[in-house]
DNA sequence: ATTTCAAGTAACTTGACAGTTACTTCGCTT
DNA sequence: AAGCGAAGTAACTGTCAAGTTACTTGAAAT
């Protein structure tokens, strides 16, 4: 209100909705860079230049504030997952270029899978609703014809993310079994140009795809 | 200092093969567990039953012995992948099954993707011949004709390794894509089914299988 | 048997880090 | 304009963990 004519604004005034999104922010980046473990608070409240005291105030401790990041990361992803082209074949590399443009994204998966395991998903409720709907996607284009329908749909999806995400969480071994770096732009336009092939070959009509079928062992 | 006559061996007398032996072994198991920033130098000597000073005394450092078991861990694995069957169809849930059977293996994989990322890749050079190897087993297989030879063998290896590890690497994403725990005997069967489904896909004679590209570069 | 050196130990140093205390400043409500 | 609670700060605390010191013990070589 009233406005404080020349009053100088020496700690650009208060702000905690700002303050918080910047600790958010920096946060995001020490965490996936360094994980739970090898962060450090400190780190993290200088980066976002405001007291440390301050993060304990809004998120409680370290790992309140872990939770707090990835639960912002997933539901901003879960939106990305839903916006995926209906074409199988360009499905993939669409896929691998929002992994491609944010790796944070990535490392935050791998950082909870080590801490966490498959129990204790963080969100779970929210994310459980997004594979939902990704299932029914699939299943959808699996009646239309345009997708093989010998395939489990929650598999297919798994193998997808595989297809898209691995080279980008396990970037040594991209390099060690392709001979380029993953940030090499070079890798980028293999691997694209390689899911599509991928991809062309479960469109319905080859149909010895069921070979494994049948009976397992 | 003083004679003490019957001088029991209460130490179980000096062995220092054994005993770096242990500190590996129940290094392996922390690093596992908690990664390098994670993992507790006290805790690994403490479960070796050896002096913390022994430990430096081996490894110089945490790092070193991180790296160490990382080495061996290495060269282990590197052997059975050599050993996957002919068959392309099988080689995938052999591959899985390997993964299955050991976690640790896949989470020191994690681990070093998130420390060091795709610089200073550990033991390169015995890596890179490894996968030399398991390069040259692909391009025999596709010379045979019993695999496509349009796609890139690396990128090939690469989403082998993908499409076997990623649900082990990232078990939460699998139980929410497919609503079974990775560890459950029924995710590891359906699984199991899938991949040889998917390999069959591969097979040369799905001439429909080089839609995305023309060569490879 | 004495030397010698690797194997082994307990106690310590040093620094770092998560979390806290005790306090001040701002701005809004009444 | 007084008071109140949220926003903010500097300095502190207790703990923990990596790495070291200064020592002892064992056994093999001389």
């Amino acid at each position: 209100m009233k406005a404080e004519a020349n009053s100088k604004p020496k700690h650009a005034c208060r702000n905690p909705r700002q303050s918080r999104e910047r600790i958010l922010e920096s946060a995001l980046k020490e965490f996936a860079a360094k994980g739970f473990a090898g962060a450090r608070v400190d780190c993290i409240a200088r980066q976002a230049r405001i007291n440390k005291r301050m993060l304990y105030h809004y998120f409680g401790d370290k790992e309140g504030l872990f939770r707090e990041v990835l639960r912002r990361k997933m539901a901003e992803r879960a939106a990305w997952l839903a916006s995926a082209p209906e074409d199988p074949i360009e499905r993939l590399p669409y896929w691998f270029d929002l992994a491609f443009r944010d790796r944070d994204w990535i490392r935050l998966l791998e950082w909870e899978s080590l801490q966490w395991g498959e129990d204790r998903i963080i969100d779970e409720e929210h994310r459980t609703r997004a594979f939902a709907n990704a299932n029914d996607r699939i299943r959808r284009l699996q009646e239309k014809g345009r997708l093989d329908s010998d395939f489990n749909s929650g598999q297919l999806i798994l193998s997808m993310m595989a297809l898209t995400a691995y080279p980008l969480a396990f970037p040594q071994l991209a390099r060690l079994a392709t001979g380029l770096a993953v940030s090499d732009p070079k890798f980028k336009h293999q691997y694209e140009k390689f899911l599509r092939q991928f991809a062309a070959a479960f469109k319905p009509g080859n149909k010895n795809s069921n070979a494994g079928g049948k009976t397992v062992k």
